[in-house]
RNA sequence: GUGGCUGUAGCUCAGUUGGUUAGAGCAUCGGAUUGUGGUUCCGAGGGUCGGGGGUUCAAAUCCCCUCAGCCACCCCA
């Protein structure tokens, strides 16, 4: 009989341990700073009615999205982002939740794309979103997520851009661009990679733009200087055109708003090229990269919306959010070496030494699980250097080691396998000693 | 989805102009050492040369297709 070849398909793929440990520690993480600040889990189903998905009906979506026919013959899609099924999620729930509503939303999601470095076809996201608010106080508290997040995570060399649709929709207004603001933005985007002549050059082509109104939206992403230079600088070019200004002085808000919550301005730039982002993104634009890695992409992107869930209610729901990208963060982390080797979530070893005390083993092991500390048992009473070998390339931090004379003795060596140290501690009287010992080298280490 | 580069053991890689039975280091497992790991020594297992087809007396090596990874485009976490 021939054998079923084991493997995986193109962009996805199995995580070890090594990988999911640090994967979980970073899932936790997002939710512990989502609720710090009030937003509350939930979870939606990974398939939709295709409809569902499709509704917004781009070209981009449509290709990348997976879908079948069910064995009820219904059209279904799996989803591709988050934000789509909070859509239909509150269009549905709205009545019930009330506003401001604030969720976050860990999960898993697919996208038939041509797989890359830190690009997969079945990734995580970890969103959180503010619904039913226009406030500033939210743009603002979206920018303290994502920089919160990333200073949980452990980065200190991160940079969130920041930038206003309106900015770029007030200049495109004044320089009679309107119609064309896709094209012009897409290629506007491209500034950093491309360099100055060949936007100019893809204005022209695609957008049907003058060499005039090229260079005009060019002006506006070449300021240099502060966040508030910048800022005065776009002013003067918006002034005049309504849209404009208001989105110049939401980003000033949004700025200073972030100052006054204590975030560093190394941590925040104000970036008039970032125009991308999804199509119904409508004011403040937040992309975030990694100092040491920018070329793996945007690692947390979002922005606000006015309009959510246009397509399910006639109830309008503005809103912001964000989506941190949870499998390429972990993967520049990886690729930077920012990953521990550690391949045990316990930190105690006890080697099954004696075998005729597998009985004592389990219940010393048991005593120290209650107290809350995490213990492995080796399976098998192999010799006593194999097992400890076995747990120095796993990375546990203690072996609790036991034999004939330790149990004579009522005690039980305590091995701190990080420094090579023993010590010998009494059980005759419970194990407080032994847990005293055992926090002291976790503390330590 | 389009174009390009790459693919030999779990990992990193050798492998001559096509020429016997495809090698090394690391890792794994066992032993030296049946009560003390990260060093050393010895030994073992592990390969459809990514897969399929073709050319040839002969293919890891040349050709075609396919799968996967990476890079660019597109788009995006």
């Amino acid at each position: 009989m021939s054998l079923i070849q084991p493997r995986t398909l193109s962009g996805f793929r199995d995580i070890l341990p090594e990988l999911m440990m640090p994967r979980e520690e970073l899932i936790a993480t997002a939710q512990r700073v989502y609720r710090s600040f009030g937003f509350a889990p939930i979870d939606t189903p990974a398939l939709e009615y295709l409809e569902i998905l499709s509704g917004k009906g781009s070209d981009e979506t449509d290709r990348q999205l997976y879908r079948f026919r069910d064995n009820g013959s219904r059209d279904v899609g799996m989803r591709f982002d988050l934000t789509v099924p909070l859509a239909r999620f509150a269009a549905q729930h709205v009545p019930k939740l009330g506003t401001p509503f604030k969720r976050y939303h860990i999960a898993t999601v697919w996208r038939g794309e041509k797989p890359q470095r830190g690009r997969y076809r079945e990734f995580m996201q970890c969103d959180f979103d503010t619904i039913g608010t226009k406030s500033v106080a939210a743009d603002i508290e979206t920018g303290l997520v994502i920089h919160d997040l990333m200073r949980a995570i452990g980065f200190e060399q991160f940079t969130i851009r920041v930038n206003n649709r309106m900015v770029l929709n007030g200049l495109l207004e004044k320089l009679g661009l309107v119609e064309k603001s896709t094209d012009v933005l897409r290629a506007l985007d491209k500034l950093a990679k491309i360099g100055r002549e060949k936007v100019v050059a893809e204005m022209m082509a695609t957008a049907g733009a003058t060499a005039v109104q090229a260079n005009a939206v060019l002006k506006l992403a070449e300021f240099a200087g502060s966040n508030n230079e910048i800022l005065d600088e776009v002013a003067t070019l918006v002034s005049g055109n309504e849209t404009g200004e208001a989105g110049v002085e939401r980003l000033r808000e949004v700025l200073s708003g972030a100052m006054a919550a204590g975030v560093n301005e190394s941590h925040v730039k104000l970036d008039v090229s970032i125009a991308r982002g999804l199509d119904y993104y409508t004011g403040v634009i937040f992309e975030t990269f990694l100092d040491d890695l920018p070329t793996i992409g945007s690692v947390c992107s979002g922005g606000r919306y006015d309009n959510l869930a246009g397509l399910f209610t006639k109830q309008e729901l503005p809103g912001i959010g964000a989506s941190l990208g949870l499998d390429r963060l972990l993967a520049a982390m990886e690729e930077l070496g920012l990953i521990d080797q550690v391949r045990t979530p316990a930190p105690v070893f006890i080697p099954f030494f004696d075998k005729e005390r597998l009985g004592d083993y389990l219940r010393l092991a048991a005593d120290l699980r209650a107290s809350g500390i995490g213990v492995e048992v080796y399976p098998d009473p192999k010799r006593l250097g194999q097992q400890l070998k076995y747990a120095d390339s796993r990375g546990f931090a203690i072996a609790l080691i036991a034999g004939y004379d330790e149990f004579e003795a009522q005690t039980c060596q305590v091995k701190n396998l990080g420094r090579g140290e023993s010590a010998e501690v009494s059980l005759a009287t419970g194990i407080d000693e032994l847990l005293a010992q055992i926090e002291s080298i976790l503390t330590a280490s």
